[in-house]
DNA sequence: AAACAAACCAACCGCGTCAGG
DNA sequence: ACCTGACGCGGTTGGTTTGTT
């Protein structure tokens, strides 16, 4: 017995969403916010399926969502919590608020992968000749993960049991995708990117020559490219994203949920956890190359920090 | 200029989890 | 305790764009 479709595949609609589509999910959310998706092609009266609704909202429409370029930044807090987490994409994508899980994934799997990739082949010419040496490396880098591991989920459950501070860890995380959107602090700002959205919608209906076939892709671009129309990235990102904080902030420490992700971690270390390329060694060229590289920006100190839970200096 | 290949990414699918009845 | 429905997640697909021959 299979599990039934989430949605009567009769009448539903598939592919690429519309402008037209999208504006009327933009509004809907508006008006009730992100939630019940259910009821949400019901209401709305568009032919979607609610796992398409939200997820054209998740990854695509709602507020604070950087799009395009991954910074050199992020690609790094990529590979490192990709290391620590595997492939674990919402997780990854709670440390960078900016970008959707499904972004990432895809980044990884078009860019990063081939990158790390690289990277292996290189370690790989260089201890071609000796055995013994990537031995002592992969011990060691096994041992100091696993008291990273081991103290980040120590740490977390601390904070979770202090209840000194009950705000800071609901701050810290977007619960589960929800991205906080309607917590005391940013309900204001949620609408108003909301019309910001709809504003941007409704500029495009009114300057594209041939809305009906274009893309919802398409608006983005249009909307966000200089000679398109009204609006750049930046200014798109100065409109919406007056809450959002550039990085992790570097103090950030896990969660409850992710202690119990990384205590369950340790136990599967070698299959859960997925290392890059299932072996250790390129690890250890991966951060010798996050490392050096850090070196030059203090940021990358912060990434450090804050995927490690400020442990690297005990540890080193 | 056309054909083909590779890269990219939005969207879909199916499974796991969890809350409510 | 069990069942069911809703949601979230990760893997995968397929259409589009870009690059190469």
């Amino acid at each position: 017995m299979g599990r039934p479709p989430c949605c009567d595949k009769v009448g539903v609609k598939k592919g690429p969403w519309t402008p037209e589509e999208d504006i009327i999910l933009v509004s809907y959310i508006q008006e009730h916010g992100p939630g019940n998706w259910r009821s949400v092609p019901t209401n709305t009266g568009l032919l979607r399926c609610s796992k398409s609704c939200r997820l054209r909202w998740t990854n695509y429409l709602r507020p604070g969502i950087k799009r395009g370029n991954f910074s050199d930044h992020e690609e790094k807090m990529i590979i490192h919590l990709q290391a620590l987490l595997g492939n674990r994409w919402a997780a990854i994508a709670s440390y960078l608020p900016q970008r959707t899980d499904n972004d990432i994934k895809n980044y990884w799997n078009t860019h990063l992968k081939k990158k790390l990739k690289k990277l292996q082949t290189g370690l790989d010419d260089n201890t071609r000749d000796g055995f013994s040496g990537s031995q002592q490396i992969s011990k060691g880098q096994w041992e100091r993960r696993l008291q990273t591991d081991i103290h980040m989920a120590r740490q977390a459950l601390c904070e979770a049991l202090s209840l000194e501070n009950p705000n800071n860890l609901s701050d810290l995380k977007p619960s589960n995708g929800c991205y906080s959107y309607m917590s005391t602090t940013q309900t204001s700002t949620y609408a108003s990117s909301t019309e910001n959205i709809s504003r941007l919608l409704k500029g495009w209906m009114k300057n594209s020559p041939k809305s009906s076939k274009t893309t919802s892709s398409e608006i983005t671009d249009q909307n966000f490219s200089n000679n398109g129309a009204q609006t750049s990235p930046d200014d798109f990102e100065i409109l919406l994203f007056d809450f959002e904080s550039p990085t992790p902030d570097a103090s950030q420490s896990v969660s409850p949920d992710e202690a119990v992700n990384f205590s369950q971690d340790i136990s599967h270390f070698q299959d859960e956890s997925k290392p890059i390329l299932g072996s250790e060694a390129p690890l250890s060229l991966l951060e010798k190359w996050l490392f050096d590289e850090g070196v030059a920006q203090g940021q990358e100190e912060d990434l450090i920090e804050a995927s490690l839970g400020g442990t690297a200096a005990e540890l080193f």
